[in-house]
DNA sequence: TGTACTGTAATGCTAATCGTTACAGATTAG
DNA sequence: CTAATCTGTAACGATTAGCATTACAGTACA
């Protein structure tokens, strides 16, 4: 898995945290210690699904645009990750029982655990991520 | 994460099918489509956590140590993955609050996130896999 | 003693990841 | 209107991880 679901975590996080006013992505890649460019390329999905609004040009930046309770993290794992489970098995042998079905049974395996995983990760929204933050160690 | 838990999966399904004599890394990797090399690698780890026993020389190769409803795929996991799903975050900007703190709720997070995948994983042994194989799609 | 294996280190290739540069388009301040 | 400040994206390069491959030592057997 790379590293866009982490860091969409973060710029959103981080926007949630400045809700009355437009955050560009240097304060934002200031924070999460990454390029800029990487901060616009994640946000331009988020944006795409509506979670967040942004404006080009002077005073123009990033802004979030839901309710901080309504937004959790399996909803920014589809858009940044999804299918990141799922193996990459190199074309296995089709003259042996194992190589011929093995791919099927970890395709399935996969996915499931992919919506395993879901279950988990929607019981994490935005507020409780910024409750977390707040909350000493 | 890398191939090393599929290709674990793939090869100890293969001995699950030749209980009665030794497999060589060559076989297996004929199956698996992968080098022979990288077939050792992953199951000397097998070997070190007993699910294997393994010979050298003329006639040997890797034979299945175990009940195959005894060992799930979360024992492989384990062994061959573990840690896979944390992510990796860039040194974050400690004097931020979300860069400060961000990284230690991230890690709780994933951490419970492969506790999660645990549960599910655990649920698939060994003879589920070979039965799973032999089940027409 | 030669042959067939495992075990493992070392080397190099390839692809993914990420940083960086570059520049077009939008918006605002002066 | 023009310069400054942003986003949006494409392109290029560097770094790294994954993997194949070679090489060879150690072990077992015929």
């Amino acid at each position: 898995m790379n590293s866009d679901f982490t860091l969409a975590i973060h710029s959103i996080t981080y926007l949630a945290l400045q809700l009355d006013r437009m955050s560009t992505s240097d304060a934002i890649s200031e924070s999460a210690g990454v390029h800029p460019v990487r901060i616009r390329k994640v946000l331009s999905l988020l944006k795409k699904h509506g979670f967040i609004k942004s404006k080009e040009g002077t005073g123009g930046g990033f802004i979030f645009a839901r309710d901080l309770s309504e937004v959790n993290l399996w909803d920014i794992y589809k858009i940044t990750s999804e299918g990141a489970l799922q193996p990459k098995c190199p074309d296995s042998n089709e003259a042996c029982v194992v190589g011929a079905n093995m791919q099927r049974v970890l395709i399935d395996i996969f996915l499931g655990a992919e919506e395993h995983l879901g279950e988990y990760l929607k019981h994490y929204t935005l507020k409780d991520i910024v409750d977390l933050i707040y909350k000493e160690n």
